[in-house]
Formats: structure tokens, C-alpha cells, sequence
DNA sequence: GTCTATAGCCAGATAGAC
DNA sequence: GTCTATCTGGCTATAGAC
């Protein structure tokens, strides 16, 4: 029970991290929290990972190498730039829906250690903005779309897909929603959020 | 130095928690730290609020019913719709700015602690949709602007007012800009997202 | 590799003098 | 009201047996 049995605990170590972490943040966990969702003990935790900080970016680390590779696989794919919009609504927010805590899990740390911002300009991926920006230039000179800054453009894909999931609670209570009604809403913007930016850069 | 010096030290104690809890959250506070930045001692603190869940439920109260006026300052106005959207966004943005720990305050501590919905539903003022809603309609009948449901606009009025400066120190570092060239974005978008969701609604 | 037991520290809270 | 000193509990981390 030694080399399978390692890359087993390791993995249940890595999920645990993962739920306990990116919901309650680095100062909201327990160790004894993780250390009880893998099935195991802290001292074996710390077996694995010397310190909580260590397993702390291990999770981290793991956790913003997923955001940059999905904005990657639409950005910067070949499709028309109105399908891009398109698929990226419908994608991105069905990938967030499974992974609600990992913006604001990833916004809130980079807050709260700023340390971290150089570490991730060292080694990590970033999106490749340069398909996308040419793209848009090129819509605007073709006069298929009115004059857009692409940074703007980002921004407002983003925050309009984001957004909404990452502020569910706030919105719930706002809006005074139920969480049934809120979900459908959600839905909708599926397709919502895609016809609301075409619509308004697009020149008929 | 009795009255007068109750009221003095009980503002400095509340605005050093504010500060303090709005940029480290609940967990990542301290009241060492608190006590340090309004110049008194953990005792002193402990006598004004019994424990540190009183004084963060005062601050975190407090910061929640600086959203809902904010809102209602503007969606409960007598204005035109899309002078509405106008002023909601160069307003809006001016404030944020001023507080930018505020949403991501509200919707961490909302997750962490669901209690406070509960808490929150009872005794606070909620902004009041039903004239926003009504206009939204009647612009639609009259085939101003093109049928969309109200909701799905409040989010991204808010979503594209809000998350490009709660999610900053992400966003600065997919598009690798600096502080300054993020800041001019941001100032730019004063304008920017009013003209980008008038051109989305609105019937030419 | 995995466990039990415990060291050592830190933070919230209180006692008690002034 | 404000302070110094201290208690108490909880949490990270390690020692050491199996």
C-alpha cells in the first residue's frame, strides 16, 4: 500500500483542500476541517503538505490555471466574433454554475495576499488577448460593428456572465428572489447575455 | 470626559472595525489590530462591544444599508430611463470607487454566514423596483426600447457598474495592465456603460 | 504512511486597579 | 471610561510509536 496509495490520499487531500478552501477563504479553514473531509488526520496533512500556506497555494495555484485556459478556448478560437460572444455565454456560464466560489475565491485572495499577483505573472498562462483585439478592430473597420475599446468589450463580457453568479446572494436578497426563481434567471442568460451585447454593438 | 468622549471613542472604534473588517473579512480581522487603529486597547474595545461578533454585525449592518438608498437614489427617480442609466452609472461608479471593499464584503459575508439573509429580510430597507419596472414596461409598450425582461437589466446595470472594479486585481492581471492604465478604464467607463446598454435597448 | 498525543502560540475575552 | 495583566480555548505544527 505505498505508490497507489499515495496518489490516492494525495488527491483526496487535493479535493478537500479545494471545497474547504474556496468556500471559506485561507483564514476561514481548519486544517482539522480538511483534515476530516479527506478521512484522514492533520498530522498526516501535514505529511503531505508541511504547512497550511504550502497546501493553501497548492489549491490556489490550481484553481486560477483553470480560468485562463477557459477564456483561452473561446477567445481565441476562430469563430465569427458574434458566435464567440454566443459561445462564450453559453459555456462560460454553465462552467462558473459548477464552479461558483472560484472567482470570488481567486478575486478575494489576490486581494488579501498580493504576494501572490507576482508569483502568477512568473510562471502562469494568461489569455491571449491578440486574436480577439485584432478581431474586433477588424469588425469595426468592416464597419460590422460600432467603434469598441476591446479592453471594454472584455470587461463587459465578463462582468455580465460573472457577475450575476458570483453575487447570487446579494441579488437573491435585492431582488428578493427565491433560489428557484433566481436559477431560471440565470438560465435565461444563456442566451440572454449573448443578444444583449450583439445588440448593442452590432450595426445593422 | 464622560459623554462627549463616549460618543468620540465609539466612532473611532467603529470606523477602525469598518476598515479593518471590509478589507480582511471576519475571519482575517483582528480585534488587536482594530483596538491598535483606533488608538485604544482590546479591553476598551471588549467594554464598547461585548464580543467581536457584535461589533462586526454592527459594521457589517451598517455597510448594508449603505447599498439600498444608493440604489433607490437613482431607480426610484422621477428621470427619463436612459438618463437614468446615465446617472446610475457616472454615480454609481463615483461610489464604488470610494468603497470598492463594499460588494465583495457583503456577498462573502452573506455566503459565510447565511444567518444575516434571515436577519437582513426582517428589519431592512430594500430598493424599491416596482417604479423601475414600470417604466421599463411602458417603454416597451411604446416601442422605445426593445422587450426585455426587468430583471435581467438590473443585473447588467449592476454586473457591468460593479464587477469590473470588485473583481480588479483579476482583471489587471488577464489584461496585464498597470494601476493607472486600469484606473483610466475605469474612468472611462463613466460614460462607457450607459452608452454601451442604451445602444443595446433602445429602438432608433 | 498513518496514527495518538502534545508542544507552543495566538487571539478572544475577562478581572481588577485606577 | 480606560488601562495592564491574565485566563482560556483553539489552532498549527511536530514528536514519536506502530
Amino acid at each position: 500500500m505505498a505508490e497507489s496509495n499515495k496518489e490516492n490520499t494525495e488527491n483526496k487531500i487535493l479535493n478537500a483542500a479545494k471545497a474547504i478552501f474556496q468556500s471559506k477563504g485561507m483564514d476561514g479553514s481548519r486544517m482539522q476541517e480538511i483534515a476530516d473531509k479527506a478521512g484522514i488526520n492533520k498530522a498526516l496533512l501535514h505529511y503531505y503538505y508541511r504547512s497550511k500556506q504550502v497546501l493553501f497555494e497548492a489549491v490556489f495555484s490550481n484553481a486560477f490555471s483553470l480560468i485562463a485556459p477557459q477564456l483561452n478556448k473561446i477567445l481565441d478560437s476562430d469563430l465569427d466574433l458574434f458566435d464567440k460572444i454566443r459561445g462564450f455565454a453559453k459555456n462560460y456560464i454553465s462552467f462558473i454554475s459548477k464552479h461558483p466560489y472560484l472567482p470570488n475565491f481567486v478575486i478575494n485572495e489576490l486581494h488579501r495576499n498580493p504576494g501572490f499577483i507576482l508569483k502568477l505573472k512568473e510562471k502562469k498562462e494568461f489569455p491571449n488577448f491578440e486574436k480577439f483585439t485584432n478581431q474586433i478592430n477588424e469588425y469595426v473597420e468592416k464597419g460590422l460593428i460600432r467603434p469598441i475599446a476591446p479592453e471594454q468589450l472584455f470587461l463587459n463580457l465578463i462582468s455580465l456572465n460573472l457577475f450575476p453568479i458570483v453575487g447570487s446572494p446579494l441579488f437573491k436578497l435585492l431582488l428578493n428572489l427565491d433560489d428557484i426563481t433566481y436559477k431560471k434567471l440565470i438560465e435565461d442568460r444563456k442566451t440572454e447575455v449573448a443578444e444583449f451585447i450583439i445588440h448593442s454593438i452590432k450595426i445593422k
